[in-house]
DNA sequence: TTTCATATAGACAGATCGGTCTGTATTTCA
DNA sequence: TGAAATACAGACCGATCTGTCTATATGAAA
């Protein structure tokens, strides 16, 4: 055992937490393969015992943040806000912590589309699983909410926070939130009315 | 001259232009010089003789993309539409036109931004000054139509438009425009009331 | 203790990368 | 026409890429 944040972990699990971190940070052609067996302390015939190919792993890295970005998201905003309007309104403060962090480089499901464009490449269809997950959790807080249209309500906050998440990764800007969350105030007002 | 598109063009203007859309297209690192030559047309150290590396080519590609992108909006913008709101809301024509494009893979800004994470590269600040410049426009026009706040107005419309760009990227969903057409309709109302 | 799956380090292959260099051909303009 | 600048094709360089292979070591279960 290497070190002890590596305890219980698999070598796969740990492959993937490295893939997360540097893809999301340099992007997926820029991180090579070696770079991240260095990191995650694994040996290469690992890797393709676990996985067939770097896309493969990719699109592990894509799905296993899928679950941990969604799980973020729910447990902030369900244990911040009791009112189905502020735990609405609790999306976009979660977006700007998010952007305030350190390591903040963007959406890693966008950038997996940006460098994965062909949209029938696995990856690019994992990342737009995972926008839909996100996409359908808004939607059932929408329809908590009272919304009339939960999902267009869900679609126009959709906007706003993709919207925020590019402001704020091209000019360094977190508090692309803040304006988010208060164009959104507006929209929740008129689709609740 | 090979070819009629190529008349009256520098052979630096065909590298640029060569770039602009194989980087759109496939991103900057899966593009190889090599390609670019070839589907320019010009020799290896004619590349070299006008940029001092890849890099500095990809932020030329970055600047003149920027100069196309705001003139053809401006050109749209201004010629569907005549009153000011009616061009704030022909912004998000313009969009939903360019998403519906064969070619459209996201924008190219943000993608940029995507695979030179780091806010200090040139690309990078590139990318930001051309959206930097596609605000001011907007800005401009939430002026013209009498905003209260401008600044503020452009940002939300701003949040839209990028969060439309988004969506339609992943989820290969050009309708994404009109609703954040939408959405700008409301804002729109709220900021001239 | 023997066995078997898993992990190790690292050499290796074949391809591609960005970038340099040479020598020749073409264009431009005095 | 002649000189100077520009562009050419493509060999070449060292580095890096993904992926394969070998041979050894480890650890758990029988």
């Amino acid at each position: 055992m290497a070190t002890a944040e590596q305890a219980k972990k698999t070598k796969r699990d740990q492959l993937v937490d490295t893939a997360i971190r540097l893809f999301g940070r340099h992007g997926f052609h820029a991180t090579g393969i070696d770079t991240i067996l260095k990191e995650a302390s694994v040996a290469k015939m690992t890797l393709y015992n676990n996985f067939a190919s770097k896309d493969e792993l990719a699109v592990a890295a894509v799905e296993e943040k899928s679950d941990r970005f969604l799980s973020a998201l729910r447990q902030w905003v369900e244990t911040r806000a009791e009112s189905p309007r502020g735990r609405l309104l609790a999306l976009f403060d979660f977006y700007g912590d998010w952007f305030s962090a350190g390591n903040f480089a963007g959406c890693f499901f966008i950038n997996a589309c940006a460098e994965f464009a062909d949209a029938g490449h696995d990856v690019h269809k994992a990342a737009a699983a995972a926008k839909q997950d996100t996409f359908a959790y808004i939607e059932k807080l929408a329809g908590d909410a009272g919304a009339a249209n939960p999902h267009g309500l869900a679609e126009q906050l959709m906007l706003l926070l993709e919207g925020a998440t590019a402001i704020a990764q091209v000019s360094s800007a977190p508090i692309a939130a803040r304006r988010a969350k208060r164009a959104a105030d507006t929209l929740i007002t008129g689709a609740l009315a």
